[in-house]
DNA sequence: AAAGAAAATCAAATCGGTTTTGATTATAAT
DNA sequence: ATTATAATCAAAACCGATTTGATTTTCTTT
């Protein structure tokens, strides 16, 4: 077995609390005896069992997170290994540690958040995703558990604490610019409606045409996966439509991606037949042909903040709930012009 | 406080032991006590504290994630979230949980290393690269604990478990592909020579050419990150040579996408001009223009069974090392043609 | 030098389980 | 009826730390 606290106690001649003490650094100690101990750690080679530490303090130092149910969907969209990177860093600034488990169902899910929070595995844990009647979330709610949800959550929202973008004005923004460019005829390729990402995307860009007195059609607004796949299913419907529009709001970048592919096939150009522009700017914005405009939504810091702002919550358990938004910016290329009623041209 | 096994006992009128055995299922406990033991667990909502049960039972049911140091690198690589979404899968078939510590520098690395190791914090660790003079292997290695290599190990294969494409002979497959379409200045992109991947890329692609009597040209071959800014980096050099290549045999598909950004921005054609076949088939592949011809060598599998493997590892500890090899595929796209003496023209 | 205050250290209880040991009861064999 | 055997459960020890309350040592002060 390994060194226990025992070893270094009996070594140093002192009881096995000392040496605790002499752990934590308790000014209680003499400089005298920490060094003894320190010296006896030393050369036993002694490293403190996390396991019997975390029994006693009733502490992990570590955070859980919580996938959605559909894993190879995130784990294929490039947001997911941006801000898991983010929620390391932000994690490792601190000496926590991430734990993961996945599930494939809602249900193998909910369990596994359960265990991992009935078992005192984690001190808190970080939710990926933000979707409406969450029972993940209704149960860490009543249980009064630490956590932190990436995204706006659907109800309830002055009583959690969440790290989002303001997705409705990004959205109402990049419709507006459409507008500005000369379209009227827009459309909205959202993800599912059950995250309140799309809704508040698929709100801020009805607001930009209503604004611009603009009538919606109901047509122009369709729901798929964020997924490039998801990208293809929307385009063949909307091309197909007697007055097809003539750009495209676009949830997600992959989508987009997608979407690009399709329209190629079908010989329509992007930008000069179809606008484009999208939400996240992942590297493949920059790499597709044409180069998407997208809107960066800086997914990092949306992990690094989510990261910070439950462990500060772990630290600090009576501090009120808060509310972090993570600024966004339009990141033009050449994805976007001027409808061919005017003078197509490239807008930068 | 939560619920306790004591609780559970007091209610159930017996002892806290005789419901532990319940939890494992014990056959010494008749089905009624069982039975009894577990309507009381269901009544009081009990679930058993993970932390106690690792102290007890000196496991934790979590395997541990290391990453290479250069961590950004290794999240914006699209090979990351495939190797993770397989690892994940197949911890989540035996009921582990991943435990993932980050660092900057080695050194931070390998101190979070011993933490998760010393500290019994996990029962198993999986190390996602493989290079030269590893520290942590050697700390593993020399510590006896469980762990599984993804890649081959630069030395002492015979006493190390991992999970590995064979990629010596993948590259030799792929540069006697290009030579048989009639290419005979052949070059090769690799990534950092301290990487195992690298080397055996490299070794593959040399011996091809030496069975085939072309003579390696040292100009031909450099080494850069695995980024699209590597990948820039490289053709730069490649293209000023006074006889340059007409085939790249590139090691990865994101190092391949800046090579064909940098060809496309110097006005090079591939395939026409230069042929160009990576390694790894991850979306972006496919994606490109023109779509990449590419080695698809299954990272999902090489993930999952690394997981596997080790687990298998833990909970027969006296098995002897495995070494376990994914198989790999080119997968021809438009990438690749015989060079201009001949006919130009894509191979499919 | 004696008494009291402050500082340093120790022993024991605790965290929530698992596992071993031993006692008790029920069943089978002689 | 008596003993051997098996089945069942209770009590205690343990995993490796933290933490509380008691005790010893050292330092002031009169």
């Amino acid at each position: 077995m390994a060194i226990t606290i025992k070893d270094v106690a009996k070594m140093a001649k002192v009881a096995p609390s000392t040496v605790s003490r002499v752990i934590a650094n308790n000014p209680r100690i003499s400089e005298k005896t920490k060094q003894k101990v320190r010296e006896a750690m030393e050369q036993l080679g002694y490293h403190p069992n996390f396991i019997a530490r975390s029994l006693a303090s009733q502490s992990t130092r570590a955070i859980g997170l919580i996938m959605p149910s559909s894993t190879d969907v995130v784990f294929q969209n490039p947001f997911f290994p941006t801000v898991l990177r983010g929620l390391s860093e932000g994690a490792h600034e601190r000496h926590y540690a991430l734990h993961m488990t996945t599930g494939k169902t809602d249900d193998e899910i909910y369990e596994g958040v359960i265990q991992m929070v009935q078992g005192g595995r984690v001190d808190g844990v970080i939710l990926l995703y933000s979707k409406v009647e969450d029972k993940v979330l209704a149960f860490l709610k009543e249980r009064d558990f630490p956590f932190v949800v990436i995204g706006k959550p659907f109800s309830d929202e002055e009583e959690i604490t969440y790290v989002d973008n303001n997705n409705f004005r990004a959205a109402k923004e990049v419709t507006e610019y459409l507008i500005k460019l000369g379209h009227k005829q827009i459309a909205f390729v959202g993800g599912n409606l059950n995250l309140t990402v799309t809704v508040e995307r698929l709100l801020g860009y009805e607001k930009a045409l209503r604004d611009a007195g603009i009538e919606l059609v109901n047509e122009y607004i369709v729901h798929e996966e964020f997924l490039k796949e998801g990208g293809q299913e929307a385009v063949r419907g909307l091309i197909s439509l007697n007055k097809p529009p003539t750009a495209l709001v676009v949830a997600d970048d992959l989508m987009a991606l997608g979407v690009l592919n399709t329209l190629d096939e079908l010989g329509i150009k992007v930008p000069e037949d179809v606008s484009i522009i999208s939400f996240n700017n992942v590297m493949l914005a920059e790499m597709s042909r044409p180069p998407l405009t997208s809107v960066d939504i800086n997914i990092f810091d949306l992990g690094f903040e989510s990261a910070r702002s439950l462990i500060y919550r772990i630290e600090n358990p009576r501090e009120p709930v808060k509310r972090i938004i993570i600024p966004h910016k339009i990141v033009k290329r050449c994805s976007c012009s001027s409808p061919l009623t005017e003078e197509p041209k490239i807008v930068t």
